[in-house]
DNA sequence: GTCTATACACGGATAGAC
DNA sequence: GTCTATCCGTGTATAGAC
């Protein structure tokens, strides 16, 4: 599990880079600089730079199915979950700051670029997107699940997007708190919340 | 006024294109095939590609600060004023699913390049921040106008994003509609807002 | 002001030795 | 698996003729 391959390594390189730099401007040189190989290596394990593309596409959605599952395991309730997504915000702030969202940032690059992995890109932000979906149907909200799911996607993808324009924090601690609140009152309204806080998942296994 | 010079209409196509096919993606040779003038006379007019870019920013703040100025004429109050900026989203909707925010993507893109002229590009940001901010100190809410200012800016951007992703146009409707209904209650808690109504522009003039 | 020709660096990609 | 050497296209930028 720990002998990462050489292979491992340049999709973790590119991944950083392609966050920080952008997908374009990642040359092949950089990321053998970084990964310490050298060009002719390279393409011993990548044909073509969008097969290093899909490789950290597919990357970041394992990584981010992993979050959420644990978040599923963290979260007591459906509310929990959906702040542990409000959270990143704050925990990814200084990233944010300098490079914006991975998510966001990458979705807007490849439409750019009329790129063919925009498709497979988008597939991050519909995991998100459904994974919240779900989250709002516990709550009793099936029917705007997906609305709502959206509403706190784009918010969070604004917050990014500004913060990083303005490098301002004390802004995304100001928009979490807004968020934090709306959330607080939606649950405030949905009808299966009140009775279920105490049927969650560490309650009852004692 | 009518008669554009070459070097305007370089302008006017460097800002299409860098707006659609991003601005390191857009070569020398889009925008002189865009103009129908030689790579070489290009450089009669531009130095180098930096020189564009901030041609390109002078430009977007000029039209958008005329765009400020005619909505401060048509619209009579400050709630009319901000609903303007939200519409865009609708007004602007088939360019934001193809290219998202012109604003928002250039910023992006410039942070990721860690480019010079990040800060120019963030003026357009802070135009739209501070009108929209005396909007909101207008209706009374001179101790968080920049906080409301931000927030709807924030909200704008994401939906923009999203849109973009997502090339969904029923969702740009969605969230104007949500924005809007903020938009009216946050006037509706305003102590200044109810009297004024029949002492805007118009009503004067009569 | 506009053109052609050209210099030069860099990026993606391949061939072949070790 | 990793390396060096190399090809080719494109991008920025310049020189100089018209």
């Amino acid at each position: 599990m720990k002998d990462q391959t050489t292979r491992d390594h340049i999709i973790e390189a590119a991944d950083r880079l392609f966050y920080q730099q952008g997908f374009e401007h990642t040359s092949f040189s950089h990321i053998a600089g970084a990964v310490q190989i050298s060009r002719g290596n390279f393409y011993y394990h990548f044909k073509t730079k969008d097969e290093i593309l899909e490789a950290v596409i597919n990357k970041r959605l394992a990584d981010r199915r992993m979050m959420l599952g644990q978040w599923e395991i963290d979260g007591d309730t459906p509310v929990d979950r959906i702040q542990s997504f409000i959270n990143i915000l704050l925990v990814n702030k200084d990233k944010i700051q300098l490079y914006g969202c991975p998510i966001g940032t990458l979705s807007t690059e490849l439409a750019k670029l009329n790129h063919g992995a925009q498709e497979q890109a988008n597939q991050l932000f519909t995991l998100f997107r459904s994974w919240l979906g779900r989250q709002f149907s516990l709550l009793g909200r099936d029917r705007d699940a997906d609305v709502l799911a959206m509403h706190v996607l784009a918010h969070s993808q604004g917050v990014a997007t500004l913060a990083n324009a303005f490098n301002d924090e004390a802004f995304i601690r100001q928009e979490v708190r807004q968020i934090s609140d709306w959330l607080a009152e939606i649950a405030g309204h949905c009808p299966k919340e009140q009775g279920q806080q105490q049927l969650s998942k560490k309650e009852q296994e004692k």
